[in-house]
DNA sequence: TTCAGCACTGTAACCGGTTACAGTTAGGCT
DNA sequence: AGCCTAACTGTAACCGGTTACAGTGCTGAA
């Protein structure tokens, strides 16, 4: 492997020389350049960038903290961050931390050694000591955000969205509106079911209906979850006429658990979801839900961490990401 | 930031010793050990592992070149890397080509740069200058594998599962069989789908079935081109009794496209489809299909390169994992 | 007392880039 | 001719680890 003294050498020019033509060729004269180009060529010469990067102290890495990278909203996201990384010439580290703190320390100590120059976690905790967190502090937390986290995140407004679909489903006439949450309780926090929890009970209490406790069935974002509920929600007295469920997933287990026991949707129950999944729209009936800028989340992100990266940051950012109600055929008025 | 001469010196040791003590602590006296230990807690010491890697040459690093990190087979497999890559203390690089050339060049020449130590890539083709390939060249290739290539493979057995899908579909009593195809043509080549329409074909051959062209239906895995092609299946003269898709996402589509015509799965037509994705099993019917074992693909395309990188690769190695017929409600004999 | 041998330690070179600083050269002006 | 400046170049230190090699000090046997 030839190193840049073997192309001075080659070259008749020093090492300085070689090092200011591959980092701005302008600074050589045409005739150094001209050599240079020309060893660099014989040699088949590429910069060992572990040496660049050791000695300007940069990794120009970032590490993608993420509870699990199967999720495809998930994987959405990450596409937007390594779009920009891409872009912008930053590698993009991942780290799968299926949901264990002790993997996400593991992978936080690779910022600490430096071989990443900051984090973009997608789950609403920060890494490391929080105490030592400054505002330039390389750290951005997107997609599942604390409301009172002191650095800078990335995410929809959760309780307006939430809201939005609720609302809609008011106002072509249902009063009795079941919720399929995500997962909350203690041993898991989820500021997205707290947040969207919020807005499916500002639009009930905006429309004067009261709560009613049976009609929260709690979930956990999975498949299997949303067809387990299919019989508690039949269960309740009076039975709701819809549902709005946390994310898309739920929704379609549901449907299909709905399904099973012989009811129609929408006509014996309008069925709302979250996130607008690809397979939303392939859903029988195909899925009334939220849809959410998920690419956009992470290319945000991103840039927001880069622009802490590089200086630029004066003070901690935190962007609201809108979102659409999409509505499709799994919501229609209740028959009365 | 304190450096290891810093330790040293609040040690009242070398810094062979600290760096020592932080390879092996075995090599340095306890007293040594236990002042050097002090120390480190006291400046809060971290070894700065870009200068360790450069003078190592390496970057415990390796790329991982996906097509398409938002589809969820490739995130499960990335998955299998990842969990791999984090036991044996290798980072991994995400490199979302979106299907382009250019964009995979950009990211092999971080190999190049020794950026990363070795590729692992999902598409089928070699990233580099195939002729400067060597069995000691730190690639891999998974799930997506030409059958000559000269270097490591990780992959199913794509025309035996095929053909196993279709020797099913024929033993329950079906003789008029569709095919969706993958993508393939001038633009795109696909070696799965080639392996897949291999396995149909044999399947029908070994049962004295002839192949009917007008069975044959492209598709590009994608949730849409399933719907497309119902109304082509339909068209066909006589009209098959069962479709079997290369992937669940066309499957997916095509149940749909043919309940929303008045048609019932299976009574009216068997549907199976490939990959087993975990909305599989919550359609409706629940979706026959062959299980293909995604982490798994992963964790072994990844040990085989770390097998390479360590020196213990002593030849190109061929790896087939097996895959699994799932029957489900989606087929059934056809009605005669 | 001498010396072999072991356990441990320190000095300094090294990895391959970057860059401060000093030096060289060419060309234009008086 | 003499001088100034701009444009370019080269030398060598530097980044923070690792490690070859040359000690040093101690123990115990001859």
């Amino acid at each position: 492997m030839s190193s840049i003294r073997d192309v001075a050498q080659k070259a008749k020019v020093s090492v300085a020389t070689v090092s200011r033509y591959l980092n701005d060729p302008e600074k050589v004269a045409k005739k150094s350049a001209y050599a240079v180009e020309q060893a660099i060529r014989q040699l088949n010469y590429k910069p060992n960038l572990l040496a660049r990067n050791f000695f300007k102290s940069r990794s120009y890495s970032i590490l993608v903290l993420v509870p699990n990278i199967a999720n495809p909203f998930f994987s959405r996201v990450i596409r937007g961050i390594e779009d920009i990384g891409q872009q912008k010439g930053y590698a993009v580290l991942l780290g799968d931390t299926r949901f264990s703190l002790e993997r996400e320390a593991e992978y936080f100590h690779r910022v600490e050694t430096r071989q990443a120059e900051g984090v973009i976690q997608l789950s609403p905790n920060f890494p490391g000591d929080i105490s030592a967190y400054t505002p330039s502090t390389p750290f951005v937390n997107a997609c599942e955000c604390l409301h009172e986290a002191p650095y800078p995140t990335v995410n929809i407004d959760n309780t307006d969205a939430a809201k939005t679909v609720t609302n809609y489903l008011i106002s072509i006439g249902h009063r009795r509106i079941g919720c399929l949450l995500g997962p909350d309780g203690p041993t898991m926090h989820s500021p997205i079911t707290q947040d969207r929890l919020l807005g499916y009970q500002q639009a009930l209490s905006d429309a004067n209906i009261p709560l009613e406790e049976q009609y929260l069935i709690p979930g956990d974002f999975s498949l299997q979850s949303g067809r387990d509920a299919t019989d508690l929600f039949l269960k309740c007295s009076p039975r709701p006429t819809a549902i709005f469920c946390m994310n898309d997933e739920m929704a379609f287990g549901l449907v299909q658990g709905l399904k099973s026991q012989g009811l129609r949707v929408p006509e014996d129950m309008s069925v709302a979801g979250f996130d607008d999944i690809e397979f939303a729209q392939y859903c029988d009936p195909a899925l009334t839900t939220i849809s959410q800028p998920a690419e956009d989340l992470g290319r945000t992100a991103m840039r927001t961490l880069i622009n802490i990266l590089e200086g630029g940051a004066d003070a901690v950012q935190r962007h609201v990401l809108p979102t659409q109600l999409i509505v499709r055929d799994s919501t229609a008025a209740p028959v009365t």
